[in-house]
DNA sequence: GTGTAGGGCGCG
DNA sequence: AAAGCGCGCCCTACAC
């Protein structure tokens, strides 16, 4: 157990200034609707309300808690800060120093984040757990909230604000020789482009809500249960269908196989138009709540923040950022709609390089599986749907997407939708939605038939991952990824098919066609990592990353080159792929689109 | 009132 | 034998 200090004594404690790795945890005020989840970090720790009223250091040991107006930050100076969510400490950090709190001379060597720690070694992300899971250390969360709307719990704050400290310690200094270093740079890189954030055209931005908005209240009156009932309550939607004599479809989730059968048969009835109408509600809905809150969030620089969570998903990929605003799921507006992705705008005199890994995920499986043929074809330059037309379908020719438009959406859906397994009756849906044709369902069991058999170096990798997994009951499956990292799968039970991805986490369902494509998603990841880091080092100031995409900000005059540095510095194969043909696609832009 | 689960919508 | 996968946020309903 750790000594700790009362913060009445208020004395520089002697171990502080031995310490070269200081963990470094900050409480502040919040309430409902003034959060780091309503705002952002930078929104939140700028806001008139913005308090923190205590922080507290820890070397694993020892800790240290105290209000920042009483800290003796000079010791700080040059040593090496831990905190869990960095992102949020640096921001706390970085205000207290605009506000006179912090000396501006103080500088830390360097920031790692323990939580990003904690989901690189699939730990879980939030520190209760993880400290839980990787110490057997329990941390008291109770006091956090009873802490919020500002609750006068000075004692009990100040123990619970030590227990952070002293367990991100604990844990960086257990687990951090396993996060190697080039991980560690893509963690703070991603925290570096949460702060540089992107520009917003407020006017725009604010006239598109409007606009939204009044379109919303004139659908919601069309509805005869509004205002009585919500506008998209499926109660109601129920009871106006009984009403109606038609019944309730199973779902009403527009483009989903179901509900269009049931607009088939009912789709010139009132409920069916209700719920159509219940259909562009929810759109429009969310588009309005997603320009909502970028305007809630607008920094004095004009610009949000552009966080995104590093690690995010088990397979390694980045997750939309938290804190109520994801940036890697605004519409792509294809049909004309509302334009947010067009309400983020280069800054005056910059532009935007936008660049995209193209058909990362079939070229990373072609070179796993080792699909010789195809890969031959796609690195003399031919388009990998074409290749997929030659390989599968022996076809020959000069242009397939104007020679068959058909056949070339067909093998993108092939391509896309079967290399993890997908069956028959799903195939349906998939080629819909990547291709964007109908296949009946014969037409669609053939040709899933016809791809496993024509692809057995695709279903070979399906069976012996599968086989891996199995061979690992009652134990880990650590699956090794060509870049050198690990997918782990815990507590493996074959019986059921069941294992971890997260430490203390819940168990998922495996098999073949999904191990494979975490497999894959992995190394997709990895590949797009390593370029990322390049254009970082590059100098092309990468603000947003959203899978196998990155968006620059650079000066307007030099966009041209940095268009053609972007597309070199993300198709250079990582050094441990140096055969995997990658490919890379991209446009200059005075606002983020497509 | 708060917390949570499920449905739904959006992306790669 | 068969199974696309990976995310985040809002709304509604419901338990407490």
């Amino acid at each position: 157990m750790s000594s700790s200090q009362s913060s009445i004594e208020a004395v520089s404690p002697a171990w502080l200034a031995a310490a070269s790795e200081v963990a470094i945890d900050f409480e502040t005020f919040y309430a409902a609707g003034y959060s780091v989840q309503d705002m952002g970090f930078s929104a939140y720790v700028n806001h008139p309300r913005f308090d923190a009223t205590m922080v507290a250091v820890s070397d694993g040991e020892l800790s240290f808690s105290i209000n920042p107006r009483q800290f003796p930050w000079p010791m700080l100076h040059g040593k090496t800060f831990i905190a869990h969510n960095a992102g949020f400490d640096f921001a706390v950090f970085r205000r207290l120093q605009e506000s006179g709190i912090i000396p501006r001379g103080v500088q830390p060597a360097v920031w790692h984040d323990t939580a990003a720690l904690c989901a690189y070694i699939g730990a879980p992300r939030a520190l209760d757990d993880a400290a839980d899971v990787l110490l057997g250390m329990k941390i008291d969360k109770s006091v956090r909230a009873r802490m919020k709307g500002g609750a006068d719990l000075f004692d009990a704050t100040d123990a619970y604000a030590a227990g952070d400290a002293v367990a991100a310690a604990r844990i960086w200094k257990k687990y951090s020789p396993f996060w190697p270093e080039h991980e560690r740079e893509l963690s703070r890189l991603t925290i570096d482009m949460g702060f540089r954030g992107i520009a917003i055209d407020g006017i725009k931005a604010r006239d598109i809500f409007q606009s939204l908005e009044d379109t919303t209240e004139s659908a919601k009156l069309s509805l005869p249960w509004y205002p009585k009932q919500a506008p998209t309550s499926p109660k109601a939607i129920d009871a106006h269908c009984e009403k109606h004599g038609v019944p309730p479809p199973e779902t009403t989730r527009a483009k989903e196989g179901a509900f269009e059968d049931w607009l088939e048969l009912h789709g010139h009835t009132e409920p069916a138009r209700a719920i159509r109408a219940v259909q562009e509600i929810r759109s429009l809905n969310r588009s309005a709540k997603v320009l909502e809150t970028m305007l809630a969030r607008i920094r004095a620089d004009g610009r949000i923040d552009a966080h995104t969570l590093y690690f995010g998903a088990g397979t390694g990929r980045w997750s939309g950022g938290g804190h109520g605003l994801n940036l890697q799921n605004l519409n792509r507006n294809e049909a004309g709609d509302a334009d947010l992705r067009g309400c983020l705008v280069a800054a005056p005199g910059t532009m935007f390089v936008i660049v995209d890994l193209s058909q990362i995920e079939p070229r990373c499986l072609a070179w796993m599986a080792g699909d010789r043929a195809w890969l031959d074809l796609v690195r003399g330059g031919m388009n990998p749907y074409e290749a997929h037309a030659m390989t599968a379908h022996g076809w020959h020719g000069q242009k397939l997407k104007y020679e068959s438009p058909r056949l070339y959406s067909l093998c993108k859906a092939e391509r896309l939708g079967l290399g993890y397994g997908c069956g028959a009756q799903k195939f349906i849906a998939v080629a819909k939605t990547l291709g964007g044709i109908e296949v009946t369902p014969d037409e669609s069991r053939k040709i899933v038939g016809e791809f496993r058999r024509s692809n057995p170096a695709i279903t070979n990798l399906w069976n012996r991952l599968e086989d891996a997994f199995r061979r690992r009951d009652g134990a880990d499956y650590r699956l090794p990824l060509p870049s050198g990292r690990r997918l782990r799968y815990l507590d493996v039970s074959s019986g059921d098919m069941t294992a971890r991805v997260v430490r203390g986490g819940p168990r998922l369902n495996f098999y073949g066609g999904k191990l494979c494509e975490n497999l894959i998603q992995a190394i997709a990841r990895d590949v797009f990592a390593d370029g990322l880091l390049r254009a970082e080092q590059c100098g092309l100031n990468p603000i947003l990353t959203v899978h196998d995409e990155l968006i620059c900000e650079v000066p307007e005059a030099k966009a041209e080159a940095a268009l053609h540095l972007a597309k070199t510095v993300l198709t250079i194969p990582p050094a441990w792929a140096p055969d995997l043909p990658v490919a890379a696609e991209g446009e200059i832009a005075a606002f983020y689109k497509k």
